[in-house]
RNA sequence: CGGUGAGUGGCGCAGUUUGGUAGCGCACUUGGUUUGGGUCCAAGGGGUCGCAGGUUCAAAUCCUGUCUCACCGACCA
């Protein structure tokens, strides 16, 4: 590709509303446009890296037995009536009408297509196991779309649902989509974690996440530093500690506090000798509502997707605000007394580990010092993991890494199989429902989150297998001089040939233009030709991520580009 | 949806407090100059100042409404 033919579109200035470095560095290296909030064109750049990560994607998949399909991105909405998600969906799920005011939604995820497909096409025991997959457009109306293509409301994903007759044989494919996915991740020179997760609102059981490792990472996830522990925060459980002893020190009452945090400050109380409540709604199988009190040590934070998890929270799970909490108590929450309260109370591990600690007084501007808990507390995991918990494998402490979620593989069950009525003939000739695996991969995400792991403060640095071009010829006047044009015709003629994707700078620039202009769209190897070397038939070779630069001669570059 | 902030040529910004009819840098066009790391000089083209209404002799600037966008919180590949 000549650049004179090209779309290069490379910007010297970040836009503003760039926040994180793979979105700027997208903008500035001409890889996307914005049209709307969460809506990007892929300019030429963008989409040749694009088409190589799916392309990685496509071959693991192919490798690991899957069958690539092609599904519309309207959908019927009687597919979601029918599965339930239209009424639970909630308004992530864009809803459209036809000219025959008929429902439609632009789909978010495909398993209530795919499960309808399936149905019909599949009817015996036979023919299974199968995995079927598509690289496809998705639509999800994102609360908050932010950082580019990290997080759009159109992207791009491939998503792959096998179809089982038992779960034995749906851990197997499970297990082949988890060696796919860590092949390709390598493949892609990525540096990244499979770690357990939350199944979430798709459903089902068993699931992991494969995260990219970037400090501009949304999630949060934790390693044992001796065993193999990998989950995200939500995930990992917090084994009970060992309860403290009580000194004995009686426990008194603190008049005219300002609250729990004042009184450790005062006292010089070290916060993880203190409580925090929370407030949660309930709802227990009467449909009776009410509320609970949850206790954490004041250093914790409460885990959400843990707490949804206790009997008889109200789901989704909601949090009284300060005021709400106060006029369900009767009192600021800060001087409510865990341990004389109306409401029924549900403490963490951790905080009910503790001895002598500080908490509310149970009146107003009252608080506790050296409360104890009674005999036979009961305790659960409510909090999240923190760096340096012990690992729930037992093996070691937690570390806590950012990571950016790029796969999700899901043991679904037969959520969607039951609802949709999608089974097959066993080989006792009855009619058995179908257990199904769901596998995502976010092709276009992957594309930000390798920017974020590979750059400099020159632009993106490609791995080579996802680069949009292998390599960047660089003319020094060329136009002045027929003797660089011939060398850089001789050797572009000569690297296209040989199939080597080489973006060819025929501009009529000047030198720093051209060096910024591909250090910045990040082209891993450069070889530039000027007079200077041209005198003893060399041209220089730089590589992006190393510096390292060398010369070769004229007639060796094909062969040393070709192994690189 | 709640909190914060911003909308002025393609991009980055100034001008708004104190109304007087729009400016700078980059990019773009033309000519010259320069040529191994974003040269320099000159001359140009391009903006209903987000939109609507109001106040005023006069509105980018003041008032009201509205839309859009970004950032921080709850969801997700």
């Amino acid at each position: 590709m000549r650049t004179s033919q090209y779309l290069l579109s490379t910007q010297k200035e970040t836009p503003a509303e760039a926040e994180i470095v793979s979105h700027q560095l997208m903008l500035r290296a001409g890889m996307i446009r914005k049209l709307a909030s969460g809506l990007y064109t892929w300019l030429p750049t963008g989409l040749k890296v694009l088409n190589k990560v799916a392309a990685i994607v496509r071959e693991e998949m192919d490798r690991a037995g899957g069958v690539e399909v092609l599904m519309p991105v309207v959908q019927p909405a009687d597919l979601w009536e029918e599965s339930g998600r239209w009424d639970e969906y909630g308004p992530e799920l864009l809803r459209v009408k036809d000219r025959h005011k008929r429902d439609f939604v632009l789909g978010p995820t495909h398993e209530e297509v795919i499960t309808s497909l399936v149905r019909n096409e599949i009817n015996s025991y036979k023919q299974l196991p199968v995995n079927l997959y598509q690289v496809q457009t998705k639509f999800r109306d994102e609360v908050r779309p932010r950082f580019g293509v990290m997080r759009g409301r159109e992207f791009t994903m491939k998503d792959a649902y096998s179809f089982h007759l038992t779960d034995d044989c749906l851990g197997s494919t499970y297990q082949k989509m988890y060696d796919a996915y860590t092949r390709m991740f390598e493949r892609m020179g990525l540096e990244f974690r499979a770690v357990i997760a939350d199944s979430g609102a798709i459903g089902g059981s068993v699931s992991h996440e494969f995260h990219v490792l970037a400090d501009s990472g949304e999630d949060a996830i934790a390693f044992s530093s001796g065993g193999n522990f990998a989950a995200n925060v939500e995930m990992a459980a917090v084994p009970a500690p060992a309860p403290q002893q009580p000194s004995g020190t009686a426990s008194s009452f603190v008049s005219n506090a300002g609250g729990v945090e004042a009184v450790c400050e005062s006292e010089g109380i070290a916060h993880d000798r203190a409580v925090k409540l929370v407030v949660v709604s309930t709802e227990d199988d009467q449909g009776e509502k009410g509320h609970a009190v949850l206790v954490l040590r004041r250093d914790h934070t409460l885990n959400q997707v843990k707490a949804e998890k206790l009997d008889n929270v109200a789901l989704p799970l909601q949090i009284a605000s300060d005021d709400a909490a106060a006029e369900i108590l009767g009192m600021p929450l800060n001087f409510v007394n865990p341990l004389d309260c109306p409401l029924p109370v549900i403490v963490d591990h951790s905080a009910a580990a503790l001895a002598d600690f500080v908490c509310g007084g149970g009146e107003v501007n009252s608080v506790q010092i050296n409360a104890n808990w009674p005999q036979a507390i009961t305790s659960v995991d409510i909090r999240n993991a923190q760096a340096g918990d012990p690992s729930p494998d037992g093996d070691g402490e937690l570390t806590i890494k950012r990571g950016i979620e790029v796969g999700h593989i899901f043991q679904l069950g037969d959520k969607y199989s039951k609802a949709m009525n999608c089974g097959v003939l066993n080989e006792s000739g009855k009619h058995e429902t179908l257990t199904m695996g769901c596998y995502g991969i976010g092709v276009s995400r992957i594309v930000a989150a390798a920017i974020e792991q590979n750059h400099d403060k020159f632009g993106v640095i490609w791995p080579d297998p996802i680069a949009p071009f292998k390599v960047a010829l660089i003319p020094m006047n060329m136009h002045k001089s027929q003797r660089i044009k011939d060398a850089a015709e001789a050797i572009y003629a000569q690297l296209t040939e040989l199939g080597i994707e080489v973006l060819f700078d025929d501009r009529k620039e000047r030198p720093g233009v051209m060096f910024n202009d591909m250090e910045l769209i990040g082209i891993p190897h450069s070889i530039v030709v000027g007079e200077r070397n041209l005198d003893n038939q060399q041209v220089e070779y730089k590589n992006r991520r190393s510096g390292e630069k060398q010369l070769l001669d004229v007639e060796a570059v094909a062969a040393f580009v070709q192994q690189v």
